[in-house]
DNA sequence: ATCTATTCCTGGCTGC
DNA sequence: TGCAGCCAGGAATAGA
């Protein structure tokens, strides 16, 4: 599923074949993935390509008006200028000097927005991971009294983390996913930022994670998946202390975890 | 404020 | 081989 590093890996490869051009037509396929006038975006120069959390921004501009193309690819969203249209192919949008990107999206949780302005749901939206301090990290942190991987799941608290690199990021940290935030030592949540920055570094650097459906925009896998040490990796050793990954639910979530390595 | 359950959807898997 | 039933889960939503 794209998480950040994902759709980091996304933006990057698409962001040189978009940029400074124009959207010269579009076709859209699937009406359910698709919120606003999209088609208003034909004709529209792109000049800007962003990520926001798990949200991609296209800003747009035509004579002195902008907005925005905004994409969420949900779980199994992708966009892609190789290979042809198919059955999960919602919409296609023709870029000048003959690019078609293609928007795919198997389960059709993703959408395709568009915005005049930046809708208000993303400017509420938390820090980027990346970004934000480790004083504010822990400050943040502690100041809210919930169980460690919903805070961490929630996109209000910080955006772009998923299942994935929540799971990865605790298992690094040795933090039990029910651990209480609040009840965590400072020392304790500036290990979590640290960890949650590594991992997500080292994701980007491998180009995100191929679990289900994702590749980047050229078609080629991630091989993150390879270097994860807990996500669906139930009942194999843990490659710190040997004993058997675990798997509970936590907040109805499938949760990966150390039983020896991941304290309360 | 924080929690859980439900909804959307398809493909992959299990078991008969 | 066929098919029903279940599961995965991001995020919005409802309700506790």
């Amino acid at each position: 599923m794209p998480e950040l590093p994902e759709v980091e890996t996304i933006v990057r490869g698409v962001a040189p074949l978009l940029l400074g051009r124009r959207i010269e037509w579009i076709e859209l396929r699937q009406p359910r993935v698709v919120v606003g006038e999209v088609n208003r975006a034909a004709g529209h120069r792109v000049i800007g390509v962003r990520r926001w959390g798990k949200h991609i921004l296209l800003d747009l501009r035509r004579g002195r008006s902008t907005a925005h193309l905004v994409v969420h690819l949900g779980m199994t969203g992708q966009l892609r200028w190789d290979g042809d249209p198919g059955r999960h192919t919602h919409a296609l949008l023709g870029i000048e000097g003959g690019i078609t990107l293609l928007y795919n999206d198997i389960r059709q949780f993703g959408r395709l927005e568009w915005a005049e302005r930046l809708p208000a749901r993303l400017e509420r939206l938390g820090p980027e991971p990346l970004e934000i301090s480790e004083e504010e990290f822990v400050r943040r942190f502690r100041s809210r009294r919930s169980m460690v991987k919903p805070l961490l799941l929630n996109q209000s608290f910080l955006r772009g983390l998923g299942n994935i690199y929540v799971d990865e990021a605790l298992f690094r940290a040795r933090i039990h996913p029910r651990a209480q935030s609040h009840r965590l030592r400072p020392r304790r949540a500036a290990a979590l930022h640290r960890a949650i920055v590594r991992v997500l570094t080292e994701a980007i650097e491998h180009g995100g994670s191929s679990v289900s459906d994702y590749v980047a925009s050229d078609g080629r896998r991630g091989s993150f998946q390879l270097r994860h040490n807990v996500y669906r990796r139930t009942g194999c050793p843990c490659p710190a202390c040997g004993a058997a990954i675990r798997r509970i639910l936590v907040a109805s979530r499938g949760t990966h975890f150390c039983p020896r390595c991941q304290r309360v």
